[in-house]
DNA sequence: TCTGGGGTCCTAGGACCC
DNA sequence: TCTGGGGTCCTAGGACCC
């Protein structure tokens, strides 16, 4: 018996944060608008533009006094971003309603499978109850595309714009995904499609005619994906659980000027770290990695990162970590944006299962806890946080004077906090 | 007068272990 | 004895996406 084709669908709104704000104040409907971050300090660039200011030449990402020259009547706004949070979070319930199968790809798209989805509606019939559904209810227009895979699914929803609904069909690759540029494909970008026409490769046409090994020893694995991509090819499933699975949690700020000035650079690294923190204990997870990223005057950017002999998630801590990369790796040229990241993230609770082996009651916890802390501390000295890291002097006796503060260490804080289910400050 | 901020995945080299 | 090869972990950078 033939296996039965899967039946996905990537609904994708159009020009979201723009459509939002003018869900919000329809005067900006039918007007050339941008949102843009750090409008004031023009250094900012367009995230989004409405369908009239891309009209004018003005799309993302483009520098903001660029967008202006093109279009001196753009209008321009900045990101309210608990704004489209509140608007996506209502896009996204609105296709549960339908099936639990959805994957939210990014605040503003997502797959969703409706193969075996209890639903009297053929695709496209469904595809547009929803759209229309979406257009009524949040005032927010959106494409769809219909397709046996995600990729097929992605390409087809990119077609019609906005408030299109494209059906893309196996047998219909060749005549339509074929006479395209190579850089059209979805996760082909500029770097890629230029290593491309060094091989003579144009088209997604010419990557299908393409030998595969050839493209496998010039392009890694990404180059088989090409070439199964463009025949169409593409079983990665519908993972509603994958929105929960987070890999890294990072916050970063490009500066308002460039700056050498330490005490700023502590202060913003403090920011950063606090804002981190926050939202690794939102979410209940802990980072056993922290990583620092320096971008310097001249675009050069850099990143420093360790692995932690305990994972952290107080702001403390990842301040700690992330000071300690500075103050190591800090070339002293001027700073254009600086950047802290919680990586190899571990749930609250998993990461001291070893420990709960072998320790029974709340005492012998005590004790334990209190032999690896000493030992930690002969090992590593009093900055025991870091894994393999000498630690610079100022630096140094700067932590040593905050941990007598709050007269504790932070590991042992840490490891308190864990063993005994102590209750987190949000 | 240039280029934001949030992520994911892949590659590659060196350390280290056996 | 002077020398192999496999495997894992850690770190840094690059490409890509929205």
């Amino acid at each position: 018996m033939m296996a039965k084709g899967r039946v996905l669908f990537h609904v994708d709104m159009n020009s979201f944060y723009a459509s939002v704000e003018a869900a919000y104040d329809p005067k900006l409907l039918g007007k050339p608008l941008a949102i843009a971050g750090n409008a004031k300090e023009r250094r900012g660039i367009v995230v989004t533009a409405s369908y009239e200011a891309r009209a004018r030449g003005v799309k993302p990402p483009m520098p903001l006094w660029e967008a202006l020259k093109k279009c001196p009547e753009l209008i321009v706004r900045e990101p309210n971003f608990d704004r489209y949070r509140q608007a996506s979070k209502q896009m996204f319930q609105l296709l549960y309603e339908y099936t639990p199968l959805v994957e939210p790809v990014s605040i503003d798209e997502g797959y969703m499978d409706v193969t075996d989805a209890n639903i009297s509606l053929e695709a496209l019939e469904l595809a547009k109850h929803i759209q229309v559904r979406i257009k009524k209810e949040l005032a927010l227009p959106s494409s769809i595309g219909i397709a046996p895979n995600k990729f097929l699914a992605k390409m087809a929803s990119d077609m019609k714009k906005p408030m299109g609904i494209t059906i893309l069909r196996k047998r219909e690759v060749s005549s339509v995904l074929w006479p395209l540029k190579t850089i059209e494909m979805h996760g082909v970008g500029g770097k890629t499609s230029e290593k491309l026409e060094k091989m003579g490769i144009y088209t997604i046409g010419d990557i299908a005619n393409a030998d595969p090994e050839k493209l496998q020893r010039k392009l890694g694995i990404g180059g088989m994906r090409i070439y199964e991509k463009a025949y169409g090819i593409d079983d990665r499933p519908v993972d509603p659980d994958s929105v929960n699975e987070f890999k890294s949690i990072g916050n970063s700020t490009t500066l308002p000027k460039d700056t050498t000035s330490q005490a700023l650079v502590r202060k913003v690294i403090m920011n950063l770290s606090d804002s981190v923190g926050r939202r690794l204990r939102r979410k209940n997870v802990y980072a056993g990695n922290i990583q620092l990223t320096i971008r310097y005057h001249d675009h050069n950017t850099v990143t420093r990162s360790h692995k932690l002999i305990y994972p952290v998630h107080s702001h403390d801590d990842i301040f700690t970590a992330a000071w300690e990369l500075w103050v190591k790796y800090w070339n002293g040229d001027p700073i254009r944006l600086l950047g802290v990241t919680g990586m190899d993230l571990v749930e609250k609770g998993s990461a001291y299962k070893q420990l709960d082996l072998f320790a029974y009651d709340k005492e012998e916890k005590e004790d334990k806890l209190n032999g690896i802390v000493d030992a930690l501390r002969n090992k590593y000295g009093e900055s025991a946080l870091l894994k393999g890291t000498q630690i610079g002097k100022s630096d140094r006796s700067d932590q040593l004077r905050d941990r007598k503060r709050r007269g504790t260490s932070l590991e042992k804080d840490f490891l308190r906090n864990d063993l005994f289910n102590k209750e987190e400050e949000n």
